[in-house]
DNA sequence: CGCGTGTTTGAACAAGTTCAACCGGCGTGG
DNA sequence: CCACGCCGGTTGAACTTGTTCAAACACGCG
C-alpha cells in the first residue's frame, strides 16, 4: 500500500508486497526475507476469460493469486476437458514445471479480473535452499492437495453422480459455514469438475429440490434444507 | 550387507542402510548425513496381506519401501474402496500425516513379503530443516504424484472404460519397455484402480483380443500386438 | 433491445453394473 | 499326497444409470 499513490491499488503494479505478505507460503518469514522475495517478483494481470498458461507451455514460474480467481483445467488424452480446481487469493500453481522440466498438462484461465505474482524457477529454488521453512509450507500445501486429488479420484470412481453432487454441496456448506451459499462456479463447470454433464446436474438438483433437500433461490444461490438427508442418499 | 552375518539378508533387521542409500529422497546425501538418518530409522516387516496402517490411524511416520510392494487403497464416503497406487522399492508413503496432524484416509497392505523403514515425524522434520535438499526431493516426488493423481481423475471423469484400460496397458508397455509384460496386479485390483468392475475388465480385454490388439498368454501375462490401434479406439 | 451462453426438459440410446452361475488354480489341512 | 475350499476370473442376461441430441428458455452483458 505504502508505495501506491494513485486511485485503485488493485491496479497498481508496484504493489507486490501483498502477494508475499498475504500468502501462507511466505507470510511467516522475517520482514527482510520477505523484501528480498518481493524484489524478484513479476506481476501479471489478466482480464476475465484470459488464458494464463496453456497445456504444452513450458512453464518456468510459480503463480500466486493476489486477487481474483483462476480455473485450472486438464485435457484428457481424447481431448475432453475437465476442471481440476479453482485457485482463490493466496493459492498458487505452476508446481509441475517447478520441480521437473516438463511442460504444463493443464491450462489456467482467469475467471474474473485477476492479478498474480510470478516467481521464476531459479529464484524460487534459491529461496527454498536458503529458507527451508518455505519448503515445509509448500510440502504441507502439496500434501493437502494430494489428499484432495486422491479423494476426488475415489469419488468419481466409486460414487454415483447424485452422491458426488451431494458431497460437493456439503463441502460448500462447510466452507461457507452457512446453509445458504452461492455456487463457486457455473453448473456447466461444476459438471466438468464432478465428471458429469450439465444436463445431469440440472436434473439431479431438481430431484433434490423435489425431495425437499434443497431450495434453489437463483441459478447459483442454494439453500440447504436437509443436509443429513441429502448426503445419506 | 556388511553388518549382516547370517543367512538371508532380506530378513536381517539390522540392515537399515539400504533404505537410506537406495531411495531417491536420501541417496544424494553425504555419507555422514546418511548415517545420521540411519540411526533414527525403525524397521518394519510385513507378511503378504498384512495391513500396515488403516484408515483412521493417527499415523506419525513416513514409510519407505525397502523390499516388496504395498497397495494403497481408499474408502469412499459410502464405503466402497478404490486402489489408489502401488508402492515399489524406493517409494514412500505416510505423507498426509507428516505435514498435517490428521489421520490416514487410506490404508496400506503388503502385496507380498515387504520390508519398510520408518522415520517418525519429529525426526524427519528435523532433517528437512537441516538438509533442505531432502525437501526438494520430496517436493519433486509430490509434484509428480500430484500430476499423476490429477491425470487419473481426469481419465476416470472423461474417458470411457475401454480407453482407460487401453491407456493403462500402454503405460505398462512404456514402463517395461516391451510389448510383453505381466500385469502389476490382479484384474480385480485393476478394476478397482480404474474405477470399474472385474467383469467389465474381463469383457473389454477379450474384446481387445478379438480385435487383434492384444494376446492374453495367461491371466496376468499380456502381449500387445497393435498398440496404435488399441489406444486410438 | 438483442445476442450468446448457460440452463432446463424430454426422449431415445449407450454404456457399464449387477447378479448369478460356472470354471480353474492354488494353498491348506487331513 | 490328495481332496476340498476359496478366491479370482469369465460369461450371460437383465437392469440401471447417465449420456446424447434437440429444442426451448432465461438471464446477463454489451
Amino acid at each position: 500500500m505504502d508505495n501506491c499513490n494513485h486511485g485503485n491499488c488493485h491496479h497498481c503494479n508496484t504493489n507486490h508486497k501483498s502477494c508475499v505478505s498475504l500468502v501462507p507460503i511466505f507470510n511467516h518469514l522475517e520482514d527482510n526475507q520477505m523484501n528480498e522475495i518481493v524484489e524478484t517478483i513479476k506481476p501479471g494481470k489478466y482480464k476475465k476469460g484470459e488464458i494464463i498458461y496453456s497445456a504444452g507451455d513450458s512453464s518456468d514460474s510459480l503463480y500466486i493469486v493476489n486477487m481474483g480467481r483462476i480455473k485450472i483445467s486438464r485435457l484428457s488424452e481424447s481431448g475432453k476437458e475437465q476442471l481440476v480446481r479453482i485457485l482463490e487469493v493466496g493459492d498458487f500453481t505452476g508446481e509441475l514445471a517447478l520441480f521437473s522440466e516438463s511442460t504444463h498438462e493443464s491450462y489456467a484461465q482467469a475467471m474474473e479480473y485477476t492479478e498474480v505474482c510470478m516467481i521464476n524457477r531459479r529464484d524460487l529454488q534459491n529461496f527454498l535452499i536458503r529458507y527451508p521453512s518455505i519448503s515445509l509450507k509448500i510440502l504441507s500445501e502439496f500434501s493437502s492437495r494430494l489428499e484432495k486429488s486422491e479423494r476426488q479420484t475415489t469419488r468419481v470412481s466409486t460414487e454415483k453422480v447424485e452422491t458426488r453432487i451431494a458431497l460437493f454441496l456439503a463441502e460448500c456448506v462447510d466452507k461457507n459455514k452457512s446453509m445458504e451459499f452461492t455456487l463457486p462456479m457455473s453448473k456447466k463447470d461444476l459438471a466438468s469438475y464432478l465428471g458429469t454433464t450439465p444436463e445431469t446436474i440440472s436434473r439431479k438438483l431438481t430431484d433434490f429440490e423435489d425431495a425437499g433437500y434443497i431450495k434453489q433461490k437463483t441459478a447459483r444461490k442454494m439453500l440447504i434444507l436437509d443436509l443429513e438427508g441429502m448426503v445419506s442418499v
